[in-house]
DNA sequence: TTCAACCTATACCGATCTGTATACTTTTGT
DNA sequence: ACAAAAGTATACAGATCGGTATAGGTTGAA
């Protein structure tokens, strides 16, 4: 029924394997330019030799880390979303519970691909359509729960949800105030209550 | 009143100027891993005999590119609440039409604070004060505003507004959707109207 | 005038970067 | 049993990294 977006081209033998998991904690801990491929190798205890085979690149290698993000935390979401029925309110609490549980564990520095972003200036570099493509799927499933709820306008609502939910990740990894995640939850919670309480 | 955050030991000399403009742009752009000290000189027209004799060191470079930008980002706000005048309404507006401003001028890849975050893996870098400090002074201008306002709890509005505020310069570094610092903008006056509103 | 501050120009250093080459060993499916 | 796939180990290449050294030129104020 969807597509899927990733641009793997690569076969993740056990080695390949071990490296990406490498890469991925090291390029999300340090920022990429910092990483470099010999850290990467040493990490997983695989060969340059291994690496090259693989990936062909440390670009490629980039794109798979983002690739595989996303397909983590899309699988993450669905688990939640699955167990939360067909209720807007629920789906959108379950979504925000699933953001709080993430970031609680794998993203103390804040989002990705926010992060990744930040290190990449060429937008045809082939990671701006990872990035870019989770942002813009995460909005339409905003959207999709909005126009469940029928709200006035369902499209702002989604956008204004997307805005506390961003908020919320660069709040968390920043530390800029606790339970960052929770409150963006229940400020969202409140915005769908209000919006189609009224039309009940 | 205000203590200067600022930890900067450097003397802007003409050519230092011009370094530090050209680092801002490269590094902005680009992002700090990314931009080599060469390319600096190069771009400022300068040596890099006199970048080191200036900075001292790259990572001094990247202190006096974020402090420095946090500097003219506060002086270009204070220009805007100068023109509100006291309505706490009005001096929320003035903030997020000052980044809706600023964001259009001077940054199209998002904030620079949460884009350095992002490549500092270290929390004893001397840039991690200013990026937090930054982040932390805007959630205390809003809470101001929110105390002003004599809503419930202020605390808790501030810190809304703040997700909010974080979440439009993300969607618009990400380009998520169009006019986010604006949608950004009308939904916490809204939320300061609706809390501010039934105590009247 | 003289001295210090600021600057250009250029060459260099050791370390690290991405990526490749060569030779050999282990695993795995048929 | 055998061949292809996947792996280790090591060395190396060319470029770029942050940072330093040396020598000389320009400017402005005491």
């Amino acid at each position: 029924m969807e597509s899927v977006p990733s641009p793997r081209r690569v076969v993740l033998t056990p080695g390949a394997r071990r490296a990406l998991d490498a890469a991925g904690r090291l390029f999300y801990e340090r920022g990429i330019h910092a990483v470099g491929v010999d850290l990467i190798a040493t990490e997983a205890g695989v060969t340059k030799k291994t690496l090259y085979d693989r990936f062909g690149s440390k670009e490629q290698i980039v794109v798979e880390y983002l690739a595989d993000r996303d397909e983590r935390w899309r699988a993450f979401l669905a688990g939640h979303l699955d167990t939360a029925g067909d209720s807007p309110g629920r789906r959108l609490t379950a979504i925000f519970d699933a953001s709080r549980e993430w970031t609680a564990e794998n993203s103390a520095k804040g989002c990705s691909m926010v992060n990744a972003h930040a290190e990449i200036s060429d937008p045809a570099h082939p990671a701006y359509a990872v990035i870019v493509g989770q942002k813009r799927w995460m909005l339409d499933l905003f959207a999709g729960v909005c126009r469940d709820a029928s709200v006035r306008d369902p499209e702002t609502l989604a956008r204004t949800v997307m805005l506390l939910h961003e908020g919320a990740l660069v709040s968390h990894g920043l530390q800029v105030f606790p339970e960052a995640v929770q409150l963006a939850s229940d400020q969202a919670s409140a915005l769908l209550a209000a919006a189609a309480g009224p039309a009940r």
